[in-house]
DNA sequence: TCATCAGTTCAAGAAATGTAGAAGCGAGCG
DNA sequence: CGCTCGCTTCTACATTTCTTGAACTGATGA
C-alpha cells in the first residue's frame, strides 16, 4: 500500500522533521541537478570514456574512433555529439576529415578519477581522501 | 553506406596509424571502462544526486527520503539500492527503521563538484540541441 | 560538373532504466 | 501468537538510450 508520503512522514513522528526540513534547505533547484544528471548521463557510456582516454593528448578522427570502439561510424559519430554537447571534445575540420580533441580537461579527468576509483574494489574507509577535479 | 572499419581506417591513410596505435595502448580494458560506466550511471539521476546532498552530514530514513523526492517509498528504496550498490551510502537499522547515511564522501564530492560545474556553465548538456558548429 | 568520400542526421527496432503497486520479510507490541 | 509498520524485493509497464543502415551535406579532385 501507498503510504501518504505528502505530509513527509510515514506515520508520525518516527521521522525527525527538522532533518528533514534542513535537507530540503540544502537541497539544489531541481533545474541544476537535472543538468547535473544529464552530464553523469554523458559519462555513463564505456564507449564515450574510451573515447575521453583516447583523446588524452591526442587528436583522432571519426574513422579511428569508429575503429577503436569497434562501432560504426554513425554510431561514434553518436557518441561524440554527446560529449560535444557536454563540452568535453570538440573537433576542427580539416578537408573531409574531422579531427577530435579535449575540449574541457575536466570531463576527461572526472572520467580518470572514476576509473581509478573503481580500481579498487573496497569502497568504505580507506583512501577517502581522493580528490576529484575541481 | 558501412564502410570497412574492421581495418582500423576508413580506406586509406588518411588517418595516423600511430595516433591510434597510441592510443589502443592507454585504453583501459573493457571490464574497468564498464565499472567507470556504471558508477556514472548511478550518478545520472536528479533522485540519487537529491538523495546525496540531503544526506551530507545527516542521518535520514527511507520515508523522509521518499518525502524529500516525492516518490513512492519502494521507488526511494530502490533508488537507495543503487547508491549502494555503488557504495556511495550505507544504512543501519535502528527498530523499524533504516538510517541512511553516506558511505563514502567520495562521490558526494563528486555530485558536488558536477553541480558546481555545470553551475557556471550555460544552458547545457543534452536539452539543448546545438547545430553542427562551422 | 560530377562522382566520391568523411561525417552528420534520421528512422526504427532492441535493450536498458525508472516507477508504482503488490507481495514478502523482520521487528515491535498487544 | 498475530497484528501492524517500515523497508525491500518482485513484477509489469512506460520511457529512454543505444546502435545500425539509409539518406543527406559539404569538400575534394578528376
Amino acid at each position: 500500500m501507498r503510504r501518504d508520503i505528502a505530509d513527509g512522514v510515514c506515520e508520525i513522528d518516527y521521522v525527525d522533521p527538522s532533518a528533514v526540513a534542513g535537507a530540503r534547505k540544502v537541497l539544489p533547484d531541481e533545474a541544476d541537478l537535472r543538468r547535473a544528471a544529464d552530464a553523469f548521463q554523458a559519462m555513463a557510456h564505456p564507449g564515450r570514456l574510451r573515447i575521453l582516454k583516447a583523446l588524452h593528448g591526442r587528436e583522432l578522427c571519426v574513422c579511428d574512433i569508429a575503429s577503436l570502439l569497434g562501432i560504426s561510424m554513425s554510431g561514434a559519430s553518436t557518441q561524440l555529439r554527446e560529449l560535444r554537447n557536454l563540452g568535453a571534445v570538440e573537433y576542427r575540420v580539416a578537408g573531409k576529415l574531422a579531427y577530435y580533441t579535449v575540449a574541457d580537461s575536466y570531463w576527461l579527468e572526472l572520467a580518470e578519477s572514476v576509473l581509478a576509483r573503481i580500481g579498487r574494489s573496497e569502497p568504505t574507509a580507506r583512501s577517502r581522501r581522493r580528490s576529484v577535479p575541481a
